[in-house]
DNA sequence: CACCCGGGCTGAAACGTTTCAGAACATGAT
DNA sequence: ATCATGTTCTGAAACGTTTCAGCCCGGGTG
């Protein structure tokens, strides 16, 4: 593998002249620098980032854990965070956790390992074993789609229980009364929000509220509660589910068995994903600005890493509610 | 920041025998080896892997860099790889070119600076003057979802050619004679492969094709595709889709106009996504088995960086029609 | 003429590991 | 007592950069 020695030697100067060409070119005299770059282009010469890592410091990447790489809102977020981070000529790297607290931690522990300039996070939980150890090591992080504390750490997050009210709302004013909730995993916040959301909406109208319990946020668990949701008696005549996957797989039961939506069963998701508005049966979703949180929060992690620190923030976008098809009322 | 300095001094033993600690416990004695572990964790010490990396020579990452994130298609491309590096104890970093030449480029780029220990590739285009210099740069690579000779690179695809004629055939066997194909962008062979395979299946038959090229490969393409598919007279009884996510477009735009699928309009797709399966009206689609590339192409991308270095292979799989409601007959 | 200045370059130190030759010591065999 | 044999540990070199003090030299200033 050709180093800068190579180089140094081919064109017959010194190593630190070859490091000022590639890195403060206007400190040369050009007739060297045009020598020495057309010995790098001749010798394919390309720089070792380990070493030029290990010597200055500090890092050019910025790591990303999402949840779940299967789940077109993360990968919005993915986007915005790339966006803020090429602005700054940095690089992400993402990595997916899958909702398994051992692959986050694994992957914690490899970007502290990397020295990484600092890491989004989307954790599974806000605490936890894998989550203290990476915080001891002291790599910046900011958190994504959680809130905490800003005493903690800064954080990007859109308002749930704001968004579960809408839903709520929503389906209270097209003259819903029986409704259902598709939760996810009760050990997301998110979840758990949503929930509380819709409850508050909810209270004080004469509605009526069944919670179904699903093994994940995808499409199959959408499935398995549309399952039960049709072998209930008296059905629900609306449901909101945690997640727009679950919703898709919601209005698939639906279908399947014929049962008209919205007419016979209105159906909420969350996140607006592109799918939502694809579905053939177009879905009713609250809207998360998710290019919006990764952006903002790649600048939050930029402005943390500079020289001059700014405070934590925690920053909380607020959701939308997009009507469609399916929560249309007809007559 | 604590190093293997500190932890050596506090331990009051050389950083020759901390390191034995963290990588060869069996070669030092038990009182020390428990003794240097409790200061690593009093400390918080966290290796620095571009030191190690340094010296070692060899990274434990490997680089990904796929077509479009936003395809579930290649999200289980993703978790296929990862699945078979981090049997191998290796991290996989996942970076989205979007079909952008010049984020690909520098992608490679840094993928080579890194010192990966190999990168899997789906390229916009397999050559050019980025994957040039990257080949230059001697980082071995295996591209997945596309088919080189075995004399230049190891490959990983799925006949395409094959399946663009499973779609055809079929489309024949349902008794469609005037036939639309929407395309994507003909830079990638997969594009111009499935099209081959279209016209092979219907080369000798009374049937009549359309193409219509669209800009990109995701639902809002298929969208327009969809509208310029309306507009047609006599209109095509039906259409084949290069992707799945442009079928769920035009799936959307014939909902959206009133045309019954798979009545007036069948609609194949491919790739066979997830969503597919969970439309409304669920698509036909050709399946690729996406993981199981992800995971053949790592596992060739670890033997070849291996010490017995094995012949370069193309490997090609082959691809299945799953026939769902979108081109169902209906007496 | 002496002096300083600044542009252009060199040489060496430093970054935090891993690895390896060998030192130090204990054990058992001769 | 001497020697071979382990076992455990040490010290230093090496990895490929970046950075910085300082050298050299030509030209302007007093």
């Amino acid at each position: 593998m050709v180093g800068i020695k190579d180089v140094a030697k081919r064109a017959g100067v010194s190593i630190g002249t070859v490091s000022n060409v590639v890195n403060r070119p206007h400190v040369v005299a050009a007739a060297t620098r045009s020598r020495v770059l057309s010995v790098i282009e001749e010798l394919g010469y390309v720089r070792d980032e380990s070493a030029r890592q290990l010597r200055a410091g500090r890092s050019r990447v910025m790591g990303l854990l999402v949840l779940d790489l299967g789940n077109p809102f993360f990968v919005d977020v993915v986007r915005g965070a790339e966006q803020a981070a090429h602005a700054e000529g940095l690089n992400i790297i993402t990595c997916n956790s899958g909702q398994r607290s051992e692959l986050e931690a694994s992957y914690l522990a490899m970007f502290a390992e990397q020295r990484v300039r600092g890491v989004l996070l989307s954790p599974v939980a806000t605490s936890g074993a894998a989550l203290g150890a990476f915080r001891r090591s002291g790599t910046p992080y900011v958190f994504v789609d959680r809130k905490v504390p800003a005493s903690e750490a800064s954080s990007v997050s859109v308002d749930d229980v704001a968004g579960g009210a809408l839903a709520g709302r929503h389906l209270l004013e097209t003259g819903h009364r029986r409704i259902a909730f598709v939760n996810g995993p009760a050990i997301l916040a998110q979840c758990r929000d949503r929930e509380q959301g819709l409850r508050n909406a909810l209270a004080g109208s004469t509605a009526e509220l069944t919670v179904l319990e699903a093994i994940g946020l995808d499409v199959s668990s959408g499935r398995d509660a549309g399952a039960r949701l049709l072998g209930m008696s008296p059905r629900p005549t609306a449901v909101f589910c945690a997640n727009d996957l679950q919703a898709l797989g919601v209005l698939q039961a639906m279908v399947g068995a014929g049962v008209r939506v919205p007419d016979e069963m209105a159906i909420v998701g969350y996140d607006d994903i592109e799918f939502a508005g694809a579905a053939a049966v177009p879905l009713t979703s609250v809207r998360q600005p998710a290019r919006r949180l990764g952006r903002t929060a790649a600048e939050l992690l930029l402005a943390e890493t500079s020289d001059t620190k700014p405070e934590r923030r925690a920053v909380v976008f607020t959701p939308e509610l997009v009507v469609r098809e399916s929560t249309r009322v007809r007559r």
